[in-house]
DNA sequence: TTATATTTTTAGGTAAATCTAAAAAAAAAT
DNA sequence: ATTTTTTTTTAGATTTACCTAAAAATATAA
């Protein structure tokens, strides 16, 4: 078992890990707020439980054995984030902190209950996908909004950004998870794009529409 | 705010004054599993805090502020211990250890939509009351059925030993809370007692009778 | 009321996770 | 190919919560 801070570096990690091979010991010091030194030393505990591989000056990886232990954690946050949206309420901009609490609550039972609970549900209140109990991600095919061609229509079905900033903003624009979009116009100018949207034209930025993720997308 | 460790020296705290004005240091490290020169230390810096009084030698009481901090441990505790057995099917004996752990999550706004979620529950699965968020204690009546005479009845609303051994006998006897009773004998050899429910006769020791609580009591 | 037992505290130390400041290694720029 | 900058590590402290062993205070018994 791990302990919460050790858990935290490993999901940390984990998620730095899907744009770099080797995660750098400042962009960790930087996630976890935390000093490089300290990060340092904790490589050197994770290391030392074979949770990582970490090679002095090279950066981490984590091990099939972190890889595991991470990717729990992730299933745990994320479940608790449609707990607390589908059951408490809460808005999708409001669960992060939340839910970075509750994902350290150790039962085992308590999280296959939970899932099953919520219908085992397959993501969460940002489109991220839920990993199965054995950690296993269902295949997901999104493309960026921001990647589609004017007449090209899709469905809202993820973001990539979960500030929550940008969060309420897209709710007070209306454009929340499944919803039915279409490109109908890209500016030249400064490319923002015009898209309609609940049977409304509205104008977003490209770096919102960087954010945005679209499955089910095609000519209409 | 106080720390995780804080959190429990102030549960455990406050349990112990329902017995004693007092509170002892040997007493408080047996239920935290630690040492008494732990305790001191600790005690120290709660004094510190102001969240208790602490005179050496002479054990602690709690401060009006340690024990709102105690109360709000409390309420949390049983609202998580609801949601457990209403929402997730754990059973009574099962709940305890990841109360123990959920009691800890610090946001305020979760345990005000929970109680919400769970219906405003007046009490937890074994029947103790739950603080509202003023921290006041709806008053309850309860005596023990060890007090019931031959022929008296009265409804079961509580046990005052947790144990999962305890709480899954009493559940094989059909002894759970809601039900219906009524003393039929009472031994003279051992003072075990001869209850009625569910149209059955059983029997249980004094040591059981003791620990389970009843209300509504009255001849028949 | 003195002796014995129990309880509690002090003193000094350990482990986990952090820090600052300085040194070392690696990467980037001239 | 140096120099400069950035990144990372080491060394030595700090804080929290814990420990053991010994001393001191309090309670109990003879």
């Amino acid at each position: 078992m791990q302990s919460f801070t050790e858990e935290n570096y490993l999901k940390v990690i984990y998620h730095l890990a899907q744009k770099t091979t080797n995660v750098q010991t400042n962009a960790i010091a930087e996630q976890i707020q935390t000093k490089p030194a300290s990060v340092t030393d904790m490589l050197k505990k994770l290391a030392e439980k074979e949770l990582v591989d970490y090679v002095k000056y090279q950066g981490v990886t984590l091990t099939e054995k972190g890889k595991q232990a991470a990717v729990n954690i992730v299933r745990k946050h994320r479940l608790w984030e449609v707990f607390l949206v589908d059951k408490l309420n809460f808005k999708w901009d409001e669960v992060h902190d939340v839910a970075e609490e509750l994902e350290h609550i150790k039962s085992v039972d308590l999280i296959e209950r939970l899932d099953e609970f919520l219908g085992f549900p397959k993501s969460d209140p940002h489109g991220d996908p839920i990993p199965d109990k054995n950690g296993t991600f269902a295949k997901t095919q999104f493309i960026k909004l921001i990647e589609l061609k004017i007449g090209e229509s899709g469905t809202i079905t993820g973001v990539s950004q979960h500030s929550s900033p940008f969060l309420k903003y897209l709710e007070k624009l209306g454009l929340t998870l499944g919803k039915q979009i279409q490109i109908t116009d890209i500016t030249d100018f400064d490319g923002s794009v015009e898209i309609s949207v609940n049977d409304k034209q509205i104008n977003i930025s490209r770096e919102v529409a960087k954010h945005i993720l679209i499955s089910n997308n095609g000519k209409i």
